[in-house]
DNA sequence: TCAAGTATACTTGTATACAAGTATTATAGG
DNA sequence: CCTATAATACTTGTATACAAGTATACTTGA
């Protein structure tokens, strides 16, 4: 079994989480990374010796990941689904969705408190390439997004980022580590900065032609292709020890 | 305190859920119909004396409430937030975009085995109206457009049906218990029964202006200003021996 | 009468215990 | 050697127990 105490997710996100939002996403990370691989089948009292709690964390967290369809609880076990390419591009299907509505609610609101905020995301972006940051850079990512999308006050659009944010944060997460490690890539992070200035300047003009661009600036398939290579990457690495199954 | 030996959700709808899920349903309904109201606080301890079960099936009951956005979770108890017109509405337009969406798949697929399917379906909600069995109407409305949903195989638009269905049963339950009340109504259901019928021709035609019509008829502000003055006489109706807080 | 501090009763989060059910394995019989 | 049955070990779901923290209310002092 893969130790434990080396965690994937970074720990200053969880400062004051409960022991079962901790596993959730540390179990999210070893799946969407594939240190624990599609198929294998996951047991609560297995897992409750492994990361040393109860059942109950474990429970809570096992729910919260099946939600996230990671995961699919059957009678016995809960079988590990991951994500594979098909997934990936199904959740940025989904983004795309809601931040395409929410750009239209955009047009006819007051966006000066909103661009301001962005700005101010984008220049913590800035700063985590500078450092080296992925983690942060990755955190200021999604946070950019969410912002956007929690400021039309819209409970139900906001249900839905609340399920694939904590995916979409891991994917982000795995993809920014792996580009940091390679100097060549480095324009990668300077296009990403590039493509969320369009989107502010976007959302500051009300363009909504220039919104779309950004969007796809944003999602085109050949960025969900690169996060597609980059995690299979990631997955080379990290696999070396995995699990196969519960041994 | 209310007697909770009278339960709101239809029981053969839970034939092999467990507790946790049956107090869900439950507790869904009761929030949503009004007997219990927006800003209350419920407490775990009083809810499992209530149910006359430990806190562990109410502590999974109450997450998923609030994955659905009808409470919240706080330090100090679960605060109901029901569901206003707002968040009525919401619901609506998460719907409509997700429908949208499937159309869009569906026009590239082969949709003989699904418009059987919703046939057979429309039959037994023809059936339903003529015993006046609302809950069963109700039922089976929401299976049609599930069925629609689950067509595409798309495992992020699922989740956001998963999400969003447990509320549209109850809006649609109480709605249709309402309606079949009352004689001069009648004529809903055969325009219900229509719509859905268009529906099924869209799909099998795979006319996308037909197809976008359907959609309005179904959620048309009309429907939606309908369903919430159904809520607000359920509500009205219901409300009489509700409870206004922990007594 | 009011303020401050303490005591109490209630809250959630986690750990443990128990019961019912299911897959696996081993064993007995053909 | 193969099949059927029974025993076993593991699974989840629920109940209970305990610990840490928070709001309320009361008491004590001025």
């Amino acid at each position: 079994m893969t130790d434990s105490r080396e965690f994937l997710f970074p720990a200053k996100m969880l400062s004051k989480a409960g022991a079962g939002e901790r596993i959730a996403c540390e179990l999210r990370m070893r799946i969407i990374s594939g240190v624990i691989e599609s198929g294998a089948v996951l047991s609560e009292n297995k897992l409750a010796t492994d990361f040393a709690v109860s059942r109950s964390p474990i429970r809570e967290a096992l729910k919260v990941l099946a939600s996230e369809k990671i995961i699919r609880l059957e009678r016995m076990g809960a079988v590990v689904v991951g994500l594979a390419e098909k997934e990936i591009q199904e959740i940025y299907d989904v983004r795309l969705l809601i931040e395409t509505f929410v750009f239209e609610r955009l047009v006819r609101m007051d966006t000066d408190q909103l661009s301001r905020e962005l700005s101010k995301i984008l220049e913590m972006m800035k700063i985590a390439i500078k450092y080296r940051d992925a983690d942060e850079f990755a955190l200021q990512d999604v946070l950019f997004h969410q912002t956007i999308i929690g400021s039309i006050n819209h409970s139900y659009i906001l249900m839905i980022w609340d399920n694939i944010k904590p995916v979409m944060e891991c994917l982000i997460l795995l993809s920014m580590r792996m580009r940091m490690r390679k100097e060549e890539e480095y324009e990668d992070f300077t296009r990403i900065i590039k493509n969320h200035e369009i989107y502010i300047e976007a959302i500051e003009s009300k363009d909504r032609a220039l919104m779309i661009e950004s969007l796809h600036l944003n999602f085109d398939d050949v960025q969900v292709q690169e996060k597609v290579e980059d995690l299979w990457r990631s997955q080379q690495i990290l696999s070396k020890g995995a699990v196969k199954n519960n041994d």
